[in-house]
DNA sequence: GCTTGACCCTATAGTAGCTACAGGGTGTGC
DNA sequence: GCACACCCTGTAGCTACTATAGGGTCAAGC
């Protein structure tokens, strides 16, 4: 099949796919006289493999690496599989963390402002400019020693 | 100041100005005989301001939008301060729940295998594969129509 | 006057994972 | 012989920085 027809068989773009071959992600398939890519089952099932772990938020670099667990499975133990996972397990998870801070952060502020007022008199505004001044906020109590995300 | 100094008193990075400067994000401070930049006190609160921002995730052309409100507080209704902060709530809690669909989709996953196991026998890598051939997977329940991330 | 070292400058390329062109070739139907 | 859908390569763009390369400036010390 051609690279459209992968395209449409796993839901991916073509352009992703050729920059799933330039990555070395997706072995580079046999051409036709003219050029085009010619694509066997095995690449439906390869790219598809690819797409479910990027679905699951991982990284092209770790997911080359279970591709090539995959695609060679000796007999060695899979514990660098196990802990691949639970990596991406402990990112996930402090993402979430992070961002659960942020939202508390961000309601915070959005609550110095409901009734309707001018720019020049909004709570919003007045909290972020004390902030820049040095004094406390209500988005980054000081109770917290917080790590201001960069 | 020169912007060694800024950034001590901001905890930027030095190129980090440079690059808001580019960005307009930071005025273009004036310059000394030789070209160096010269900042006043109020460049501290301005990037203050820009890191405080960033530091509740707010995009760099969301950024803009507030200092600019922040700069010329017109009598306007502040309006679009509180939609500009609603749309970043908004967008962090959909982030949260994202990644939190992928946390428990990952734990079903590495629940597959917990024993030593080989390559060859990992249900982790064998769980990928079925759902690669279009078999239904433990982390992806067919019960919920959930949306693959791109 | 000369060197050392800390500081500054611009311009450019790199990061992740694509996406979107430009500019061209191929293949099939009318 | 033309339109149109499809394919090709190569390159630039996106976010928010970060990291060089290759150079200039300035104050202190000899």
């Amino acid at each position: 099949m051609q690279i459209g027809e992968l395209a449409r068989q796993t839901g991916c773009e073509v352009e992703t796919i050729r920059y799933y071959e330039r990555e070395g992600l997706l072995p580079a398939p046999a051409r036709s006289a003219s050029g085009y890519r010619r694509y066997e089952p095995g690449h439906v099932e390869q790219l598809n493999f690819i797409r479910h772990c990027r679905s699951l938020g991982m990284s092209l670099a770790d997911i080359r690496q279970l591709a090539d667990y995959h695609q060679h499975p000796a007999p060695e133990p899979c514990d660098r599989v196990n802990a691949l996972i639970d990596d991406q397990i402990r990112r996930v998870h402090s993402q979430i963390e992070t961002l659960q801070q942020l939202e508390q952060q961000l309601l915070a502020l959005r609550g110095r402002c409901h009734s309707p007022h001018t720019l020049a008199d909004c709570g919003i505004l007045k909290t972020l400019e004390d902030a820049s001044s040095g004094e406390p906020c209500v988005c980054h109590p000081p109770a917290t020693g917080k790590k201001i995300a960069g």
